[in-house]
DNA sequence: CACAATTGAGTTGTGCGCAACTGAATAGTA
DNA sequence: TACTATTCAGTTGCGCACAACTCAATTGTG
């Protein structure tokens, strides 16, 4: 059906969605940077922090369930946030294997600070808001997809040849 | 205008653009890394192989461009590439500071298998072409603001507050 | 209860991404 | 023509992401 597109096509630099996606990634990660500096946060450290706002105390599993974060990346991430006096970890009395985090009163103290970061980086790019909960949800579904697809062998349904 | 929204809104985890962004590449990093594991190349080599197959010989810094790439990224991956035996290097003759990159014939011969990656992308994620497109260009329309937004001062319009 | 399997956090090693820097080559200018 | 500024590639250092691994704690099963 589909007539397959022209093989060499499929192989153009700018056909590539990923390709894409990763600089978007990487511009809007720019401009978090800026935003952040002050905080003295990169931006998955600041994800976390995030998390540990809206959660409370965590494990680092949940943590890392929220944040897609494995504890190759979590451990030493939140080290460096212990190290800053932002959170502390401590092992959880009811499972010996689990680690709680949580925020410090420096950490919560600098949630006030970070209010400021969300509006910055709208500001910063002038994008719609609606534009950017629409691309949200797009990017969530697409993500779904994509970790089904990972997971299991082969998507893109049953029948597929 | 806008009233603003609640400022701890802004702060939740699921809120976050960037975030839905990050999760979506390193989703379909996942699926490429497999697709990509017969090759013997990771994603961003993939992307260099992919500049280099259609632009042929290029400078390391046009490359750059093309990837939106510093040399401090470059230079090690292009090493890499170079002992796999898939690229030379070599100084340009015109201009001392320049460094031309091309495939070899181990480089080209890999450009054949190569054609199977995007269909296998694809297959994996079952996503529709049309989708991806609309979805391509929005994240190229993205990056091009955010770009501009991360150079210049503020963005977000000259009659911004 | 004993013991194998699983779970949770951490470590190690590799590669990417970026800032800050070095050093050589070129371009621009007094 | 000297001399400064810029350009280009490369290196160093740090943090993130991920695979593969270790080790202790817990769970499941006989």
């Amino acid at each position: 059906m589909t007539t397959t597109p022209d093989a060499e096509d499929l192989l153009r630099l700018e056909h590539q969605v990923c390709f894409a996606l990763h600089n978007a990634t990487r511009a809007f990660g720019g401009i978090y940077r800026d935003a952040l500096k002050d905080l003295g946060l990169t931006y998955p450290q600041y994800l976390a922090m995030i998390a540990l706002w809206q959660h409370g105390e965590l494990t680092v599993k949940r943590l890392g369930e929220l944040l897609r974060l494995d504890s190759g990346t979590l451990s030493p991430l939140l080290k460096r946030l212990e190290t800053a006096g932002l959170v502390v970890r401590e092992r959880s009395a009811l499972d010996e294997r689990s680690v709680l985090v949580r925020t410090t009163a420096a950490g919560e103290a600098l949630r006030a600070e970070a209010q400021s970061v969300p509006v910055t980086v709208a500001r910063r790019t002038g994008l719609d808001p609606s534009d950017l909960r629409e691309l949200r949800a797009l990017l969530g579904r697409l993500t779904d997809r994509l970790d089904a697809a990972g997971a299991g062998a082969d998507a893109a349904g049953p029948t597929d040849c």
